[in-house]
DNA sequence: GTCTATAGTCCGATAGAC
DNA sequence: GTCTATCGGACTATAGAC
């Protein structure tokens, strides 16, 4: 019989998320969450840094299996195709659609929860690059695969979170793909040449 | 004759550049900045509304002349030129480019400066968006130009700030153009055909 | 588990500029 | 008189220290 309660950190999660969705992030106090999980303040910050970081306790999960699955990769001679594959195979259900549909939702509505959501896929991000660095490609293309490779995917997963029918995440982004190659400019002067030139 | 010394704003953002450069952000005080600046700390979040938009002053005035570009281009006709165009063409160089240097230093090196950093970026992105739907861009072709663009421009501006001997950031904009232009999948399937595919 | 420093808010007061 | 920038102090919540 274990002397308190287990799942502190579980009951906490599901206590914040609760919360914020009733009165919001910022109208929402620590003491609260602690209290609706039947814990004190101190054991909140036991499991979470700050008030914020409750929300992301799979980011470490989440960061290490698209790194792995970057180092696995067949083969690195598209990396832009490596980060959007990595990212479409995995599996982003955890803990249920509807509960990661709810955080979202309460993600984008507060900037405060924001910024630390992009500063998660900012870390993501550079953990990418080095991990296509350490297979071999170059600095500055690792970069930018990264870095495009993840907004394709972003737009893919935007239309599945939008649950498009059960659309397949890889399909999804496979369209996404398609559309960035209509939208990167042809080769040639920045700007549409002008009458003269085009009549020449 | 001003009651008090003029020019409060100016002086609390050198002051925090300084003390974030000397202590770190998390070891300086509100209170601290405060006095260097000869002011109360009440006057300082008088001027920013917290203590890490001390070091964004000048955002609102970017983001609006961003989209400004954006809204009077030309031609719209390949939106992610005209993202990366109006990022490109845009006077980074406020307040002087060591300014603008060290700036960035002291935000890269502080995780909670590098989320104000972050959601600032996400949050012009948002309005570019905006801005290409007015121009009649398609929903998703916006977004996704936008977020590339943004991403192209990061690494031509990335070279630009270590200062590769004054280049020009349009031809760095352009020569990122080009390495995403190698990096875009061709079309097909997603990974290399099989040996029995390439074979037949 | 308690104590404390810091961030950030709120209300009111003051005094020069217009 | 009104507007605006400043100051003073009390107050709550976060987060770290003891």
């Amino acid at each position: 019989m274990p002397r308190w309660e287990e799942g502190s950190a579980e009951r906490l999660t599901t206590a914040a998320l609760e919360l914020f969705e009733e009165r919001g992030f910022e109208d929402t106090s620590v003491v609260e969450i602690a209290e609706r999980a039947r814990v004190t303040t101190r054991t909140f910050f036991r499991y979470f840094p700050d008030k914020r970081e409750v929300l992301f306790a799979e980011s470490d999960r989440i960061r290490t299996a698209i790194v792995q699955a970057v180092l696995d990769a067949p083969d690195v001679t598209q990396p832009l195709r490596v980060v959007t594959t990595a990212l479409a195979q995995f599996d982003w259900d955890v803990g249920g659609a509807e509960i990661q549909r709810r955080r979202h939702a309460v993600i984008a509505a507060n900037p405060g929860l924001l910024e630390r959501e992009l500063i998660k896929q900012d870390e993501i991000a550079t953990e990418v690059v080095r991990a296509l660095r350490r297979r071999g490609v170059e600095e500055e293309a690792a970069r930018l695969a990264t870095r495009v490779g993840i907004q394709v995917f972003a737009t893919a997963y935007a239309r599945w979170a939008e649950g498009d029918g059960g659309a397949d995440l890889t399909e999804l982004t496979e369209a996404a793909t398609d559309l960035l190659r209509a939208l990167v400019p042809t080769e040639g002067p920045p700007w549409p040449r002008t009458r003269e030139e085009v009549r020449s």
